[in-house]
DNA sequence: CGCAGATGTAAAGGAAACGTAAACAGTGGG
DNA sequence: CCCACTGTTTACGTTTCCTTTACATCTGCG
């Protein structure tokens, strides 16, 4: 059961994360400002921090700086409000894990935190089926589906599917892909991860030129979201 | 290791019932919807199943009656949010073999589930007899009949279609037979497997250039599909 | 807008996997 | 020793699908 620790000031929003986190199973401490925030993070040591950009006095940023300058690794989800993208930029290098922008759905929230909370507890699942849409996958009996209909998938298709669901809502590098997926030994100079995405998407996505599961991230890879 | 079908439509529930069992050495199967749900039942052959009330369309009431009229007699466990106490009654005249109520702790659900799966543990061992279209195979007496005239298998062809039966419906790998079925320490680099696949289904399938019953499935290996 | 690099995607060889027959090898019985 | 039987390897034709190539399109940026 992970302790969350929520730094809002805005009263009604804290008290939606509030409710969301318990409803979940999480423990919650709640701070109103960065001064507390700074403290309880290092007193009740969480295993996840949910951060607003926008606070009084000490702004988020400087509490995620100050809490990285003192040497605490804890998983840090920034709140920031529409408009303030720059914010994604600076967050992300003084340390922050990743950034949800308001308004933003609670489930959407959530996926973010437990991929980090996955991420940061290296537990990998090694899944063996999986639903998404109307879409099923079961991986040990080598079997997908869409609207129920039987789908084709060719052995690579089936393992690039696999270990994008095992990330999802993480990017994917195309080397990570190729050293996990392919057997290569490092050597993006290949196309060849493109093409069976490609592939993917015309089987598995409603509109294929406009992905919904597995999204591009320029320059960077790929991301299952489901 | 036993295996969880989960039922749920929630994605966070989903994922932190998910992420317990695994922990606990589970192997977790998952389902956004009943419909979903009563497929995977019967398909993967749970040990037990976890089987949220609320579901859209199909309510897991319904799911729990659809799979007792199945003949399924797999432990199921009710989750119901707190004020559908009602639901338990008749969830457990549905066929439900316990209820936990929501928002409970973990550690509540897994005292419940072992003790369910205790009760219920007149697990399955080596298969010793098994039926399928017109043929019927006895693993113990070594025989075998195809049309009700008997069929003369080998010992190893005995082995492999036993084993292939025990893992029914499941791709299984080429050095997975020769692991199993073999004593090959690993080398998918023979071609005996494929050998002896292909004598298997001169004997057992009706047309053996389209096995119905022996499935090779492209680069990862045979399915047997009874 | 225009450029450079990154990505989408269709088409085309070509490599790898598979089915199967036939050769080869080991074993036990008469 | 020969034979029957079983299991393994080899060889080759066929099928599948992986990779590459080529070009169109898009993104980020000045």
């Amino acid at each position: 059961m992970p302790k969350v620790l929520v730094v809002e000031d805005d009263p009604s929003m804290a008290a939606a994360l509030n409710d969301g986190f318990e409803y979940e199973g999480y423990t919650v401490t709640h701070a109103k400002d960065g001064a507390t925030g700074l403290r309880l993070a290092s007193e009740t040591a969480p295993d996840l921090i949910i951060l607003d950009v926008m606070l009084p006095k000490m702004s988020g940023l400087d509490v995620c700086r100050q809490i990285r300058k003192d040497g605490n690794p804890v998983p840090i989800i920034m709140l920031t409000a529409r408009g303030q993208e720059i914010d994604k930029v600076v967050g992300l290098k003084l340390g922050a894990d990743d950034y949800v922008t308001k308004p933003f759905g609670f489930m959407e929230l959530m996926a973010r935190v437990e991929a980090i909370l996955r991420r940061a507890s290296g537990r990998r699942a090694g899944i063996e089926a999986y639903q998404f849409g109307d879409v099923s996958v079961d991986f040990k009996k080598g079997e997908a589906r869409k609207k129920n209909k039987p789908l084709d998938l060719s052995a690579r298709e089936f393992r690039l599917l696999q270990y994008l669901i095992e990330h999802r809502e993480e990017v994917v590098a195309r080397d990570a892909l190729l050293d996990s997926v392919w057997d290569y030994d490092s050597a993006p100079l290949t196309r060849t991860v493109d093409m069976h995405i490609a592939k993917l998407r015309k089987k598995i996505e409603d509109d294929p030129a406009d992905p919904r599961h597995i999204v591009t991230v320029h320059r960077m890879g790929y991301k299952f979201t489901g």
